[in-house]
DNA sequence: TAATAATGTTAACAGCGTAAACATAGTATA
DNA sequence: TATACTATGTTTACGCTGTTAACATTATTA
């Protein structure tokens, strides 16, 4: 039986849909943030049934998770770009590119960046995206390796912990968009952060 | 004209409803997470309508930042009853308890935590959360004010933010829940921090 | 006491995630 | 090459959600 859909310019089988509604996942999530897009507004992007999804993701939980992923994979890769420069030599000028790579990233992407630290997703529930990451801290580590030869491995994990959750904390800061006009202890602080960042993490470098 | 609820024991009018509904949305935020519950549950709870809620909340997000703006309470509570005890007399030991009370209330109070911290709520919509906000960094300026005599404003501010971003992103991580069994960087650096928050702390003040 | 404001209820709407039943197309096997 | 099987799509349906509009009851104020 011939059904309506012969006549269609489209194919009843897209050849290529989980890849697409993965990258339109990602696009909407940078738009308009995690929590303002539906599985079924994924799915029309892409001209196709409202459960079509669900061929390729258990839920929508788990199509947000594969939005993780490739943000921590994006992070990474920049991350490593940014130490891989060439007039970039010292451990500690690789040190400072990461940390400014790593904040460009959590302000350029930012609704990206909350999906991907948003406790809606337990990431013990899906190991690639653990993994991934992982990934992106180890890079840290390295750098960090490097910055102290011989520093004890205590040591060493304490000072990554400290930096990383420094430059968390201070995308989620940052973001918090309190008005400078304020003229608050805070928004102070803040503006202070924003205007020298570079410096700010010099410092820090005594830590 | 007499309706069922004429027979009814509980009142047609509450008296205490926008009260009561904060409350209840304070528990269950803590017991399900933000993002699990639903304003007609809250209602439920009260035993009152499900659209109740919307003569004393214009919206959803409104309850929500009621709820946050507590959480913030709380947490400044938390840390000045921290630094005001006997035994504690240097600025030292105020920071260390200090860092010690956010960190307490943000593992203890995990869920609320992360309301307080999410982006679903604009704090600038609601200037009373800001403010509450606020009102938990500044007990953080005190504390640094006083343990650095002298600093000039500009770095003070940058320690501020330091310390501040370092604790929040302290708690984020910390609640990863990366098995220590995975023996990656991450969760091997995270199980020192754990273990001894103090020394992490005291270290953390040469910066 | 009568008018008004505050605070409840009921009914209805569109949008959501998801499951079940069914349709179609591609692939492997006889 | 015919046929079974599997992958991938659609349709329909369910209960839940936030929110609005219209209406009911109670408290307050003139």
């Amino acid at each position: 039986m011939y059904s309506l859909s012969t006549l269609k310019i489209m194919k009843y089988h897209h050849g290529n849909l989980k890849e697409e509604l993965i990258s339109s996942a990602c696009t909407m999530c940078e738009a308009t943030g995690h929590d303002h897009m539906s599985l079924r507004s994924i799915a029309k992007e892409a001209n196709v049934s409202q459960t079509a999804p669900y061929r390729h993701f258990k839920t929508k939980e788990s199509l947000l998770a594969e939005v993780s992923k490739r943000g921590f994979e994006e992070l990474t890769d920049k991350m490593k770009l940014a130490i891989s420069k060439e007039n970039i030599k010292s451990a500690k000028d690789r040190f400072l590119e990461m940390g400014l790579a790593y904040l460009e990233f959590g302000l350029e992407k930012r609704k990206t960046y909350d999906l991907m630290h948003s406790p809606i997703i337990d990431k013990v529930e899906f190991p690639e995206l653990l993994n991934a990451a992982q990934g992106a801290f180890d890079e840290l580590v390295q750098v960090l390796t490097d910055l102290f030869p011989g520093i004890s491995e205590d040591d060493l994990g304490k000072k990554c912990i400290k930096f990383w959750a420094m430059m968390h904390g201070l995308v989620g800061l940052l973001d918090m968009k309190i008005d400078p006009d304020i003229g608050s202890n805070a928004a102070d602080a803040m503006s202070i952060v924003k205007k020298d960042f570079r410096s700010f993490l010099v410092d820090s470098l005594e830590l």
